[in-house]
RNA sequence: GCCCUCAUAGCUCAGUUGGAUAGAGCGCGCCCCUCCUAAGGGUGAAACCUGCGUUCGACUCGCGGUGGGGGUACCA
């Protein structure tokens, strides 16, 4: 099918006036109803033409045949509109919802991969609601990825190796746990949690703690067996929970490469570094000079020889290319770690890595927490000042159980539904804007479920399912009569849902999600306002009526799934 | 100090890649359930941090301020 803005281009063109590439770029969709589907802005051409914009767009306007599906165009103050035959649009929109149903909007396969890693919580503690940032961003990323035609490699970069561990067994040993298999096996990541907190704690007061924990992490990495064992146990504690939680998400991964899966990568990576003599001695430390990016040094390795995480981020990035042989690696980790990343894609072009241009760091902002002097900081999970998220999550869930108590109290799987609409709440709230943008968390707003939000969204999906259920019966393309969805509030739904290509193309783009999530709630506003005002069943119309409800049911449905929210049916 | 990032209505945010009269939600004022889920629809008041610059045209791009947040050698 040949785009409308292709074929306004080719007739523009057809006038020797614009060349035909520079139309394209120039056409935008006018926010103004009456200002047509398509607008045309003649200003660039007044210099070259030494004609007034409007006598441009006047003579372009007498010129110009129309190609097929235009009904009209208009000149107007040096603009010139074009509008769209609404049967036309209606039928070639919809027809290709049809055919395509769920990918309507997507694009084929183009040979690339991307690797996205995300999520990426550190073991031995509790998901706290910041790890749902990188969580459902890195998620919708992967979706809207493979449906821009990418294949996607989910990874999630488990936090499992480092002075952190050193840390756990430290406090572990201190306090004189037992450590037989039986105990061992039973642990819960709450212990190791509060395990963390003590250490901090009493870190405070003995700072040689911080010490005993480098030296026990540097133990661990040289293969003390028994040091193993805790670390093994921790990990399998962790990951118990968090595997719950994912599956409660709907999140999943295609790899659990943690940190510790890269240390047999390490001695390489070092011996690369020094063989390129890249590697320098500085203050008891191995690190790579980064001065002529204007950067601070990349530690590589601790004055006791053990290493850092951007030791094992080098690793993963070569480990990467060679296993995936990616066009694209992205990091979806918070705005906080952007030297972080600088340094380590730095030190890999050092390295000669020519595709170090092809990592990205996707970069969001941090979730603030209101401290009791009122200022707005990070939350911090040792000290506490973080919400767990499965208390969010169990929160949220809670609050819209009485909802739906109140408001459809026959529904079956009350519980469960409660959950899921809960968990989209959340999610949304955390997609609908630019991800840049802090977050400030406070229970009220994160617990507010009026307006644009995650249920409005998904009540509009409920809404056009119980119409179609009530219809009892489905619409076959074949039988709509296109002109009766040429009326205003049709044809506003028609247009946003025919944007849909467009708007995953863009969020791909730019790495953003949000341009998805506000998408969401355009269609979701056309769709109540329509149901509001075409009446569908038992109306003169409803066959036609009812297609273009089906017709966005199948948009919405995968809208809200590339967002990563459950696209339910009944609420 | 240096680096990154954000600034739009009372509050929380959109703004189609530089285009016409800057849009929502919450809150505030009204209206609409004999009507497919009112978790909805309609309607009113209300805004581009500041100064230069680029441009036919700037909320959008560049430079300088101001304010919030983050980072800055052995945590991740």
């Amino acid at each position: 099918m040949i785009s409308f803005e292709e074929s306004i281009a080719t007739a523009v063109a057809a006038t020797g006036t614009f060349k035909k590439e520079e139309v394209i770029p120039l056409l935008s969709i006018p926010q103004e109803t009456t200002h047509g589907n398509f607008s045309l802005p003649c200003f660039a051409l007044a210099k070259t033409l030494r004609k007034a914009p409007k006598i441009i767009a006047e003579e372009i306007a007498s010129q110009i045949v129309l190609p097929l599906g235009l009904s009209k165009v208009e000149p107007v103050n040096g603009y010139l509109n074009f509008f769209i035959d609404r049967d036309f649009l209606a039928q070639s929109v919809l027809e290709a919802v049809a055919a395509t149903q769920l990918s309507y909007g997507h694009f084929a396969p183009n040979n690339k991969t991307v690797v996205i890693d995300y999520s990426s919580p550190n073991i031995g503690k509790e998901l706290a609601f910041h790890h749902l940032r990188s969580t459902m961003i890195g998620n919708s990323l992967a979706r809207i990825y493979k449906a821009a035609g990418y294949r996607v490699e989910r990874v999630n970069h488990l936090g499992d190796w480092g002075t952190a561990f050193g840390k756990l067994i430290v406090m572990y040993l201190r306090e004189d746990r037992k450590t037989d298999p039986a105990t061992l096996d039973s642990l819960t990541v709450k212990e190791l949690n509060i395990l963390y907190s003590s250490f901090s704690k009493a870190s405070k007061e003995e700072p040689e703690l911080e010490d005993a924990a480098r030296a026990a992490f540097s133990k661990l990495e040289t293969g003390d067996v028994f040091y193993r064992t805790l670390w093994l146990a921790f990990r399998a504690a962790t990951l118990k929970e968090l595997m719950r939680i994912y599956n409660m998400m709907g999140v999943s991964f295609d790899h659990y490469t943690g940190e510790s899966f890269y240390e047999p990568l390490m001695p390489a990576v070092i011996e690369e570094l020094q063989q390129k003599n890249l590697m320098t001695h500085s203050q008891e430390r191995d690190v790579v000079m980064l001065d002529e990016f204007n950067l601070g040094p990349c530690l590589i390795r601790k004055s006791d020889g053990s290493t850092l995480y951007a030791t094992r981020d080098l690793a993963a990035a070569i480990y990467r290319k060679k296993e995936f042989n990616f066009d694209k690696c992205l990091y979806v980790v918070d705005l906080g770690q952007s030297l972080h990343f600088k340094q380590v894609f730095h030190v890999l072009e050092k390295m000669g890595r020519e595709w170090y241009t092809d990592m990205y760091h996707i970069p969001f902002g941090v979730i603030l927490n209101q401290s009791e002097d009122g200022k707005w900081e990070k939350g911090k999970t040792r000290t506490g000042t973080a919400s767990l998220l499965r208390d969010v999550i169990e929160a949220a869930s809670e609050k819209i159980l009485t909802f739906i108590d109140e408001k459809n109290p026959e529904l079956e799987n009350k519980a469960a539904v409660a959950t899921q609409i809960g968990i989209s709440a959340l999610t949304f709230n955390d997609l609908k804007n630019r991800r840049l943008m802090d977050v400030k968390f406070d229970w009220d707003s994160a617990l507010s479920f009026e307006g644009a939000t995650g249920p409005y969204v998904q009540n509009a999906h409920v809404r056009l399912c119980s119409i179609m259920r009530k219809a009892g019966y489905t619409v076959n393309v074949a039988d709509v009569d296109w002109k009766i969805l040429t009326d205003d509030y049709s044809y506003e739904l028609i247009k946003v849902l025919s944007r849909k290509g467009d708007r995953i193309r863009q969020a791909c783009e730019i790495d953003e999600p949000s341009v998805l999530a506000q998408y969401a709630l355009e269609i979701a506003e056309a769709a109540h306002r329509y149901i509001h005002n075409d009446r569908v069943l038992g109306s003169p119309e409803e066959k036609a009526r009812l297609f273009l409800v089906q017709s966005t049911q199948v948009v919405l449905e995968n809208v809200l799934d590339l967002l990563g929210l459950f696209p339910i049916r009944a609420m």
